[in-house]
DNA sequence: ATAAGTGCAAAACATTTGCAATATA
DNA sequence: TATATTGCAAATGTTTTGCACTTAT
């Protein structure tokens, strides 16, 4: 993924918004514009949390709405968790994941042989695969020097 | 994996609690007896709601409490998900996933080469590695025939 | 006997929904 | 102006917790 400037992106936003039907409202706007410039996968809570202080009326459940709207559409993915709260990955280019099993952090990165994986032949008889994910898990930098 | 015969999966049960300094109830034996005889990577409630007919007075809370305390010895892992309710999975052994898009469903499978995966230089510089998963993405069986 | 585990009921979270008010196109 | 979206408040669903009682060792 390469970096765009914020304009940009946000034709490209208003773009995709209506090509779905969907009205470009502040709120879409600015959960979309934090998601993505996010770079630790953030929760609602968390893109909630960091919008609020510029934005007063936002509200949490508007922040559900939009990034569930924008899941629909695949402007974003959620994120392979492991029961903790949702978490919301603005990369919806194919990638691969590591995960730190102590603090829950999620490290980005891409792999094209990762991701052109040969499909085991016991999938590939029953089902229609569309992607792959590799998610590698372990303790992070961080918590291995604690 | 392989199957067991339910006396010995008992007494490696029971071996485990030990070691653990965990008491071995009928609660916890239900749960670990559902949960590993089962194929479909249930829920706390899925769980429950299976034994409760035999075991009017178990409670699910118990269930939640006797799940952690299984995932924390690391007699079970819990199932990346997608935000969903969290789900249990008896196999510990490195295996894989496919997960249906639509319905949920995970179908385990298993691939040694998968497995051995080579680390990417990225992560293997700055974390420790305990495992890799791959998760296939895609419609299964039952929804591809809907 | 003692410490650990359970059931109950309530609490704490996370997420969704109905509806009237408001903003977008 | 017509329709989609929002904010509020309340509902729903999931998971956790405090506490007194019970059970395993």
């Amino acid at each position: 993924m390469h970096k765009q400037h914020k304009k940009e992106r946000f034709e490209e936003f208003r773009k995709i918004c209506r090509e779905h039907g969907l009205n470009v409202t502040p709120q879409r706007i600015a959960v979309y514009e934090a998601l993505s410039g996010s770079k630790n996968h953030p929760s609602a809570e968390e893109i909630f949390r960091r919008l609020v202080s510029n934005f007063p009326e936002l509200s949490i459940d508007t922040v559900y709405r939009t990034l569930n709207t924008f899941a629909h559409i695949g402007l974003i993915r959620i994120v392979g968790g492991y029961g903790e709260v949702r978490r919301y990955d603005p990369d919806t280019q194919p990638h691969h994941h590591f995960r730190c099993l102590k603090c829950s952090r999620i490290v980005d990165f891409e792999s094209p042989e990762f991701s052109r994986l040969k499909v085991p032949d016991v999938l590939q008889r029953k089902c229609r695969i569309t992607g792959v994910k590799v998610v590698f898990e372990g303790l992070c930098e961080e918590c291995l020097s604690r």
